[in-house]
DNA sequence: GATGAATGAGCGTTCATTCAT
DNA sequence: TATGAATGAACGCTCATTCAT
């Protein structure tokens, strides 16, 4: 409201980054506006400015508004799926580990930095973003489904779980993670107190793992 | 035109169907175009064409799009955490049958009609109209999650829960079922199959009351 | 330039005209503007104003500004030619005096008039908008020649005029005419004087009876 | 790149191609595009693309868009009246034959080269920059109609013509050459069949001569 | 009450122009 | 000399809002 729509930058660095002000710098601007405002309430002056580069930059590098969206959306995911499953081979054989690793270091990896505004996002956008979500839910959703439910099976095989129905227990499993990022990015940032994590986190672990049958699981550290 | 009105012998007659276009019929039309498009990317001649008026007519009864939106979210939601406070007094001294009652019933009440938007399109939103977030956290969330820690503390105290720590066990519990809510209106409207809802409410349950250390409850019917 | 932006027109029609405000009065504006500084370099905001609506009333009626092209086009070109094609019958049997009609009518119908400008704005802009050019080709320029082919031809077959090759003769004949009318729009509108209309056309119509083995044709009265 | 420059002896080497990258080259680019699309609706990045320059080199030569049109015009056209003025003197007592040679001249060395488009951006653009259209008069059109003028006035004079009103002879005399070369760059590069130069010009060479009251004329070879 | 023509501020996008390299 | 990243003013188009009917 206040601030200068980009008015003069800081003579100290002209226009000296240029190539440096990579496209990452503008996604992750585009990203965190996306998430604070949706995607059709954000303007892309309000980009650019937090980007610190001037409206027509945008268009050097994305072709469009919605372009710029894909771009954010891709360039957030790629890496993200991918550790979770380097980790399902590193703890083979602990399922409890897993679970507590995966609930943990979701958050600590996803939730509680940018990325964390990813859900809100398309969840936000995925009808009007069909072809978004259809990449989203392929790599990302499914693939992160399918490894929490691998980790259950392998825990209910080894008996360390009791019988439970795993066809949509990674959905159960990440509900409360994702209910955490999108308070955070909705009433918690808005009206009401952030819920806190560290508590919330520890709730949903003991009751997860007692529902699971496991008695003396314990939270990390 | 310039004929005599001859031909409509009372003005009444014609626009008599008019009167049962109460506002009603525009928030529930304005809600369902939210939730798929959001607030912003709704435009007011569609929610007019869906409810069957013309644009203008919106404006004899909502002063803006804004009002609009706080209309569609305190009609949505008035009605719908009375009855969960009256269920409470209903079956005082069962807490299992409290919490079955309150998962399912909120689906089949909630979640599971029109109104299961809403949590979507408050999650969207909050950031952009913070007075109705405020309100709405403060007239269904903050009572909501209060009823679902009275049980659990109920539960509790009469040993048929395990000890838990309650602080948070009401976001914990609505967790999944706002996910299906959220899923039902995002990828299951749009990339995806939509989640099988009776196996996903049975999967939870079943998760929630062994967590809670219940080990016989049953799923209703 | 110095003309306010249609600021606040006279308050004594302030909002009077509407149904009145046809699509004709805009397609006017948009002719006289497209020919004078051609359709890219043509604001929209000017054709409004010109018309004495707002930008927004434009598309109302067009659903963008290159439907608008194309109507300012169709609609001043279909009544021009069906007056020509009613002439032939009328005079069937009379070719100098045809030729004249059509030569000097065609001057006081169209060259004269606002239309004069569309063969401008066509020849700049056919590259641009093919299916609006050949649309023109079919409708106007097509059936416009036939009906000098005709009329010379007949006059050969009856001995009024000297055995000539007919294929071309019409662009031959309309080139003058068109030369007329370009010139008034472009370096007589600018820079140069006018052409003198009467005596352009006396010397053309009398060199192409010449030419067509008329030695006593007179112009009209 | 960050290698001695031990394998490029003299920096002049590499660069000397750039010496040809005369100016001519962009208006010759500029030229195409410009009778292609017109003035305002090419983009300088066609033009540079089209040149096999980068966008900024074009200001190396020319300092706006502006000043690229007015070395279009005043390029193309500065030797071609010139060519006629010095025909002028070769055939001073033989106006039938200057005829002829004016009028397949100019077809064969303008209307049928790139310089055939001229007529159609300056008609297009006449009144947009009333300057160049100034100088363009001034330079080209008002000493080629000149030129025609006198020729006939010589040929009334010597009785090889009939008497004719010759003040506006030079206009009628170019009507069909300009339309011939307009035709070529609207409807014939776009929705209809290019007009048969040679029939053309020979119907309207005919038809001139007898208009002319030369009945013996011959077209050229 | 109900309409829908009209408005005009605002957005996404383009493109002539600049300038550090 | 030549580049192309960056700019920002300006345009086409949208849409919430108004108001005469």
């Amino acid at each position: 409201m206040t601030q200068a729509p980009a008015a003069v930058p800081n003579d100290a660095a002209p226009r000296r980054r240029r190539k440096e002000a990579r496209p990452q710098e503008l996604t992750a601007a585009a990203l965190s506006l996306f998430v604070e405002k949706g995607f059709a309430a954000t303007r892309l002056d309000e980009i650019a400015a937090r980007a610190g580069v001037s409206k027509g930059t945008l268009y050097l590098y994305f072709d469009s508004k919605e372009a710029l969206f894909k771009a954010v959306i891709a360039e957030g995911v790629v890496p993200a799926i991918e550790e979770g499953e380097a980790m399902l081979e590193r703890h083979a054989d602990d399922p409890v580990t897993l679970l507590r690793e995966f609930l943990y270091g979701w958050w600590a990896r996803i939730g509680n930095t940018e990325l964390g505004g990813i859900p809100k996002l398309m969840i936000s956008e995925a009808r009007n973003f069909p072809e978004v979500a259809a990449y989203y839910h392929e790599t990302v959703i499914h693939r992160g489904l399918k490894l929490i439910r691998t980790v259950v099976q392998r825990g209910v095989e080894q008996g360390v779980f009791r019988p439970v129905s795993t066809e949509l227990i990674g959905n159960v499993f990440m509900a409360p993670l994702l209910h955490l990022a999108l308070w955070r990015h909705s009433f918690g940032s808005c009206c009401a107190r952030d819920l806190d994590a560290e508590r919330f986190l520890a709730t949903w672990f003991d009751l997860l793992m007692h529902g699971l049958g496991v008695r003396d699981a314990e939270p990390p550290q």
